[in-house]
DNA sequence: AACGCGCCCTGTCCGC
DNA sequence: TGCGGACAGGGCGCGT
């Protein structure tokens, strides 16, 4: 369900419960998640600070001292949620108190989500940059379409060894607002093409960021609060709705397995 | 090597 | 109303 902005919004909204407070109790009700919860997770974790908290790609990563990393990913369905989870609640899978009666949980129905502890947020495995740094440059982009001259544009944005952090909706609403189609193979992409979409990532996902992230089926922030990008999405979901620029209906397609959607007059 | 596909899992929605 | 199938915002492992 999350992508960077709404990872992102996730991250600020935690950090005035969390920051500078202890963890006194890690309850693990499920251990089943894209990787298992290690067996001693909990007993790591327990009497740690939390000092801060950044966001890596689409990771979350909580700075519990001494080194030690608390990684959280919301995979697909993953909420991670400010106060008491409701009794009933199923999916609930691990529940943190903080000091003073502050609380967190992880809720995630699909189990596609990650909870550890690392040493080296390396350990993950993340080589992508960061689409929002400026390592992420129109220069960085056209060589890496040289390298990989034969995927498609879409599918170089979403691949998190090039790029990490950039989701499907994301990427169509980037490719549209660059004039791109999705389907172009990247090798075709001009320098000024490259520039532009650079542009338009950017762009794409500050605005989301601003917006609190995208709520399509249920993403929440961690107060509950659903985000406002999903009103000024341009093409993602709208397929046979007019486009917003040129009224042409927005068409729809699958890349890589995955739907695209894109304005098949502004998007050459 | 690099790419695309299928799979992990539950929930929802749609057509019959 | 019930049921099967398609699909969902992510990421990984495998086969080609």
């Amino acid at each position: 369900m999350p992508g960077l902005p709404e990872v992102e919004t996730v991250r600020r909204t935690i950090l005035p419960h969390v920051v500078g407070r202890r963890i006194v109790r890690v309850d693990v009700r499920e251990t089943r998640l894209r990787r298992p919860i290690a067996p001693d997770f909990a007993h790591r974790l327990v009497g740690r600070r939390i000092h801060g908290v950044a966001r890596r790609a689409k990771y979350l990563v909580l700075d519990v001292g001494d080194g030690l990393l608390w990684i959280v990913h919301l995979g697909m369905s993953g909420r991670f949620c400010v106060g008491e989870p409701p009794g009933d609640l199923p999916h609930v899978h691990v529940v943190v108190d903080l000091e003073a009666g502050g609380r967190l949980y992880f809720r995630d129905p699909r189990r596609f989500g990650l909870m550890l502890l690392a040493r080296d947020e390396r350990d993950l495995g993340i080589v992508g940059v960061e689409p929002l740094e400026a390592e992420f440059s129109p220069h960085f982009l056209w060589q890496t379409t040289r390298r990989h001259r034969r995927t498609s544009i879409k599918s170089l944005l979403m691949d998190q060894r090039r790029i990490a952090g950039l989701g499907n909706i994301y990427a169509n609403e980037a490719l549209f607002a660059a004039g791109i189609r999705p389907t172009r193979r990247s090798g075709k992409l001009t320098r000024a093409e490259s520039e532009r979409l650079v542009g338009a990532v950017r762009e794409v996902l500050e605005r989301a960021i601003a917006s609190r992230g995208s709520s399509l089926l249920d993403y929440r922030d961690a107060d509950g609060n659903e985000g406002e990008f999903q009103r000024l999405l341009a093409v993602y979901e709208r397929d046979g709705e007019p486009c917003r620029r040129c009224g042409e209906p927005i068409k729809r397609g699958v890349t890589t397995g995955r739907s695209t959607f894109y304005c098949p007059r502004c998007q050459r």
